[in-house]
DNA sequence: AGCCAGGTTTGGC
DNA sequence: GCCAAACATGGC
C-alpha cells in the first residue's frame, strides 16, 4: 500500500530519535511496530513510502505527520541560529503522532532512564503483556492496554527491570480505566491538558510534554530534558537558574505555536553531539 | 566506585 | 512556592 512521497527519515524517526521505544528494524531493512493494536510494516521504495499490516494509509499519513508543512515551520525559525541549524541537520525529521496511551507508558518508563534501556523496558512489557501478532514473517508485540497491565502484580512488572515505575505505570493504567480523558487531552487547551496530565502519577511537567508533543498533537509542547537544557543554556542563554519547568515556560513563550516540533531537532542534535553546547 | 540517563515524588522549610 | 534527597536499573 502506498502512503506517499514526502520527504521522511524512517530510520531516524522510527528509531533514532527516541520519540517512541518499539519500533524495530527488519533485516530487510523495512520498520516493524504494532500501533494502536495493529501490526504495520513501513518500507521505502522508489516512489516513496509503502506500507503493509492493519492501517490506513491515511491514518499511517497522521501517525507520521506527512501532511503537515515542515517548509513552513523551517522558515518560521530560519531567523533564530540554533534553530536554522538544527532543522537544517536532519531533513527527514518528523514528530510523531502516536496514540495518547502509547506515549504515556513508553515516557513514564523514560524517567531518568536511557534510551537502549528504556526499549528494553518497553519490550519486555510488551512481549509479557501486549497483544502479538506475525508481520513480515516476525513476531511483533504491542504495547500492553491499562487492563493488561492492571491483570499483573506490581511486582512482576517491577520483575521486568522497571523499578520504581512500576508503581507509576499501575496507578496511570488505573487511572485510565477509570475513566481518566486521555482522548480529549488532544482537543484540551496546552494549559489543561499539562495540568490534568501531571495528575497521574509518574507524570509531571517534562513527561506530560512529551506525551502531550508525541501523543496528542500539541505542538507548542517543549519537553526539557537534560540535553535539550543543555542547548538552551548554550545557544539560548535561557538559564532559568537550572529549572527545567522555568526554561519549558521560557522557551514556549519565545518560539510558539510550533515550538515542540523545534524541541525534537534541538534534542537529536544535542544528544548526537551534532551541535556544540 | 561513582556518575549518568528524554525525572518524579516526597517531605521539610 | 522552592529545595534536597530518595528512588531501580544497567552501562561505562
Amino acid at each position: 500500500m502506498f502512503i506517499g512521497s514526502e520527504e521522511i527519515d524512517l530510520k531516524l524517526v522510527l528509531i533514532d530519535s527516541a520519540q517512541c521505544f518499539h519500533w524495530t528494524e527488519m533485516r530487510d531493512g523495512s520498520f516493524a511496530a504494532v500501533v494502536g493494536g495493529r501490526p504495520v510494516r513501513l518500507w521505502r521504495a522508489a516512489d516513496g513510502i509503502h506500507a503493509e499490516g492493519g492501517m490506513s494509509a491515511p491514518e499511517l499519513r497522521r501517525y507520521l505527520d506527512l501532511d503537515r508543512d515542515y517548509a513552513a515551520v523551517a522558515e518560521a525559525y530560519a531567523h533564530i541560529p540554533a534553530a536554522r541549524r538544527a532543522i537544517e541537520l536532519y531533513p527527514g525529521m518528523r514528530v510523531l503522532n502516536q496514540p495518547a496511551w502509547e506515549a504515556l507508558v513508553q515516557f513514564i518508563l523514560s524517567a531518568n532512564n536511557n534510551v537502549p534501556r528504556i526499549r528494553g523496558l518497553v519490550e519486555n512489557l510488551s512481549r509479557a503483556l501486549g497483544p502479538e501478532f506475525e508481520i513480515g514473517g516476525q513476531a511483533v508485540c504491542g504495547i500492553p492496554s491499562p487492563g493488561r497491565l492492571l491483570d499483573c502484580e506490581e511486582e512482576e512488572l517491577r520483575a521486568m527491570g522497571t523499578g520504581y515505575r512500576a508503581s507509576y505505570l499501575t496507578g496511570s493504567a488505573l487511572a485510565v480505566a477509570e475513566g481518566f480523558p486521555l482522548d480529549e487531552l488532544r482537543e484540551m487547551d496546552y494549559e489543561d491538558a499539562h495540568e490534568l496530565l501531571t495528575t497521574l502519577p509518574g507524570v509531571g511537567d517534562k513527561v506530560a510534554d512529551c506525551v502531550l508533543l508525541f501523543g496528542c498533537e500539541q505542538a507548542s509542547a517543549f519537553p526539557v530534558d537534560v540535553w535539550v537544557e543543555r542547548l538552551l543554556r548554550s545557544w539560548f542563554g535561557i538559564e532559568c537558574g537550572g529549572n527545567r519547568t522555568r526554561m519549558m515556560r521560557e522557551a514556549r513563550a519565545r518560539l510558539g505555536e510550533h515550538a515542540g516540533l523545534l524541541q525534537q531537532f534541538l534534542f537529536h542534535a544535542a544528544r548526537m553531539g551534532d551541535m556544540e553546547l
